[in-house]
DNA sequence: GTAATAACTTAGACTCATCTAACATAATTT
DNA sequence: AAATTATGTTAGATGAGTCTAAGTTATTAC
C-alpha cells in the first residue's frame, strides 16, 4: 500500500494526462516522465499487476479507481505543500513547484495533516486548482473563465489553469494576482482577446488563451 | 557532488558512530543501519572511491575531510528541520525526528535556507546538539557533562547527548527539560550514579550513562 | 489495399542497493 | 602459541528502475 516514489510520479502523470476520456497513452506518458517507453510499458504491466492501471498491449492506459484515488492523494499532498510553502513559508509561487515535487512523497502522514490543519483546511490551492480531501474526492468548483464573460462584467480572479511558470511570470510582469477585482471593458469578437482593468483603472489587454486560464467570480453589484 | 539518500545515511552514522578518534568499525555502521555487513562493505569501498571515507581491507573506517563535511550539511539539515517543526509547526519533540529524517535528504538548498532564515539562523537544536553552518564548521560550544560534576553545583540543563526516542520519554517521566536548574546532591563513586533535585525539590537518581548524556551550564551564584 | 510511418512490445543489458553463503583475517581465550 | 570466536571480505544472486536494439501491431498515406 504504500508506494514508491517512482510508482507515485507515474500515477500522477497518468492523472494529469487523462483528460475526459480518461486514456492515456505510452507516448505522452513518456514524454511527460522523459523516460523511455520501453520503461514505461513494463512499469504499466506493474501497476496493472498492482490494480491501479488498466492495461492491455495496444490499447490506450487508464488509470483504475484505486489508482485514482492514489492519485489524488499524491496530488492533494503536492497542493497543500505548495500553499504552505507559499503562505507560511514565504516563497514565490514559481519556485515551490520543484520543493513541492519532492516533499510530496514524504511517507508522513502526520506531516501532511499537519499542513492542511495550519491551513486551516483550503479547498482550493494558489492557483485555483482544487485540493481533493482525505479521501481523494474534490470539491467540485465550477468556476467561470474570463473568456465567457461580457463587456461590463466585474469580476474576481479566483484561479488559475494551467500554472506553469512562463504563465505565472506573465501574471507577474501585470501584476494579476489571487482576488483581483477586474472589468471586462471590450471583447474583439475576431480573436477573443479582451481589454480589462483591474488595480485603479490600469487597463490591459489579454488574448483569448489568456482569458480562458483566469477563473473568476462574478462581484455583485 | 549530489549524494543519494542512502549514501547520505551512510554518512550521517558514520559521523555519529565517530568518538574522539573517528574510527568506526563495519560492524557498528552495519548495526546502526540495520544493513548487512557485506553490504556495508562494498558501500564503504565505493565511498572510498568518492573520497568521502578512508577505508583499508581490515582496518577502522574514518570519515575523510570531506566526507565530513558532507556528513555536518545533512546533520544541519536535519537539525535546522527539527528545530522547524518544533517551533514553527508545533509538532511534538518525539515526532520530528522521523519526519526530519526524511526531509534532510531534498535536494532543495533554498529550502534550507529559508528555514534557517526563519528560525533566526540558530546555532543550537532544541536538544542542545549544535547545527554546522553553511560550511560545515560547528561553534564548538563545549558544554560540561553533568557526569563531571561536583555535590553542591547548581547547573542549568542546555542539552542532551544521543537523543533516541526512548532517552527523550525517559526525561519526559521525570519531567526534565531544557533550562531545568539542577543541583547536585550526593555522587555514588563506584556505579557514577547521582542524586540530583530540581523542579522544587523534587530529588531523583540518575546512572551514569544519563548524567553523561546531560549537558550543563554552571549557574553563577 | 498495400506501403510507409508511428506507436507499442519484447529481449536483454546495466546500475544501485540490498541479500546469503562461504571464506579470510584479527582478536581472544586458554 | 593453538584453538576458538568475532569481525571483515569475496562471490554471486535479487529486485527496482532504467536503457538500447530489434521486433510487432496499428495507423496513415497513397
Amino acid at each position: 500500500m504504500p508506494y514508491s516514489n517512482t510508482e507515485e510520479n507515474y500515477l500522477k502523470a497518468l492523472y494529469h494526462l487523462s483528460g475526459e476520456s480518461g486514456e492515456v497513452s505510452v507516448k505522452e506518458l513518456s514524454e511527460k516522465l522523459l523516460i523511455k517507453m520501453p520503461t514505461v510499458n513494463s512499469m504499466m504491466k506493474k501497476l496493472s499487476e498492482k490494480k491501479l492501471v488498466h492495461y492491455e498491449s495496444y490499447k490506450p492506459l487508464r488509470l483504475t479507481e484505486i489508482g485514482q484515488q492514489a492519485a489524488m492523494q499524491i496530488i492533494r499532498k503536492h497542493r497543500l505543500t505548495e500553499i504552505f510553502l507559499v503562505e507560511k513559508m514565504g516563497f514565490g509561487c514559481e519556485e515551490v513547484h520543484e520543493i513541492a515535487e519532492q516533499i510530496e512523497h514524504l511517507k508522513a502522514p502526520h506531516f501532511f495533516e499537519k499542513i492542511d490543519e495550519i491551513l486551516g483546511y483550503p479547498k482550493i490551492d494558489p492557483h485555483g486548482s482544487p485540493i481533493p480531501d482525505k479521501s481523494g474526492k474534490i470539491d467540485i468548483v465550477a468556476y467561470e473563465k474570463l473568456s465567457d464573460c461580457k463587456v461590463g462584467d466585474r469580476l474576481k480572479l479566483v484561479a488559475v489553469i494551467h500554472t506553469e511558470k512562463e504563465f505565472l511570470a506573465f501574471l507577474n510582469t501585470r501584476k494579476l494576482v489571487l482576488g483581483t477585482i477586474i472589468t471586462v471593458l471590450a471583447i474583439e469578437k475576431f480573436d477573443g482577446s479582451m481589454t480589462v482593468s483591474y488595480n485603479e483603472s490600469k487597463s490591459e489587454t489579454f488574448s483569448l488563451t489568456v482569458n480562458e486560464r483566469l477563473l473568476v467570480e462574478r462581484c455583485e453589484r
